[in-house]
DNA sequence: AATGGGCCCAACCGCGACTTT
DNA sequence: TAAAGTCGCGGTTGGGCCCAT
């Protein structure tokens, strides 16, 4: 993905060496790149792009980092789950990718974006009875509201909320420790996995797959599936998810109680890092 | 084997929001 | 308070790959 034509990738070539990089990144490039984030963090993404020798704009190397270098993202192709939640969210909250990406812990908005325009859209477009044509789950989609809703509720009204800050790099607000760690998930396929984690700490645990970059100095760095306010007073959520949960919904503990029982499967941490599985709707 | 069209994805562009001075 | 700098988002584009003809 990132080979390009020699003449392109004279990262250090003397020819034009002032002037800004455009186009696809060399490996060099993203080398060099991954290690001065890795190693010094981010500052402004200028002075990123300086002090790793890139002749590429601040943004660029943004760019580049959110979407592809961030060691955070999955790689494996958009699954079956996943589309279903793209499609719910974006049904919630519009072309909000930067949000949807943000409940969609490896996924970038671009990413989403790109699936959207080039896969789910289309294939609505194809269908006219409103898209859902190719989807078994539908059904249940529409059976389980309450994911799209919440989702739709957390997010909130305004084009600035937390929960799209965590994916930026925002630090994690800290979770009350009193709440035992826990993380949940919906059955059907529509309404997919809700994964939810109250932690008494905000680190290791709860984190998804990895967050090697994220132990750096900077808060801009691979901050991994994040956590964060719902923006309602007292009320913290933060995500759990592991290898079999490939997305998630954030919610509140009270919000979470207002599902049946018999419509989650509970996995279960107590403080003490004890775990158990299927424990029904006592999230208490 | 050549080629034309469609698909997919990485990256750019423009703009608004936010932060700093 | 205003201006400049920076960031982040969503829309769009360009190019490579794949497949049918």
């Amino acid at each position: 993905m990132v080979e390009k034509p020699a003449s392109q990738a004279d990262v250090g070539g003397e020819v034009e060496a002032h002037k800004e990089r455009k186009g696809l990144w060399s490996p060099e490039e993203d080398e060099r790149l991954y290690t001065r984030i890795t190693r010094h963090g981010v500052s402004t993404w200028s002075s990123v792009a300086q002090l790793a020798g890139l002749r590429r704009s601040g943004k660029s190397c943004r760019l580049r980092w959110m979407n592809y270098l961030r060691p955070d993202l999955k790689k494996e192709p958009i699954s079956k789950r996943e589309e279903e939640t793209i499609i719910s969210l974006q049904k919630s909250l519009g072309n909000r990718w930067s949000v949807i990406a943000a409940k969609m812990p490896g996924r970038t908005d671009n990413e989403i974006k790109n699936y959207w325009n080039s896969r789910i859209r289309k294939r609505q477009n194809a269908s006219p009875a409103g898209g859902k044509g190719d989807s078994g789950c539908a059904k249940q989609q529409g059976d389980l509201p309450a994911a799209d809703d919440k989702a739709s509720v957390l997010a909130g009204p305004r084009a600035k909320e937390p929960v799209s800050s965590m994916a930026s790099g925002a630090t994690a607000p800290p979770v009350p420790a009193r709440f035992p760690l826990f993380a949940c998930q919906l059955l059907g396929c529509g309404g997919g996995a809700a994964a939810i984690a109250a932690a008494g700490t905000t680190e290791s645990t709860t984190t998804h797959e990895n967050n090697r970059a994220g132990s750096e100095s900077d808060a801009s760095v691979g901050n991994g599936s994040g956590g964060g306010g719902d923006g309602r007073e007292g009320h913290y959520y933060y995500c759990a998810v592991d290898g079999d949960i490939d997305m998630i919904h954030l919610m509140s503990f009270d919000d979470l109680l207002e599902y049946p029982a018999s419509d989650l499967l509970m996995d279960a941490w107590d403080r003490n890092g004890l775990y158990s599985t299927n424990t029904g709707n006592s999230v208490d």
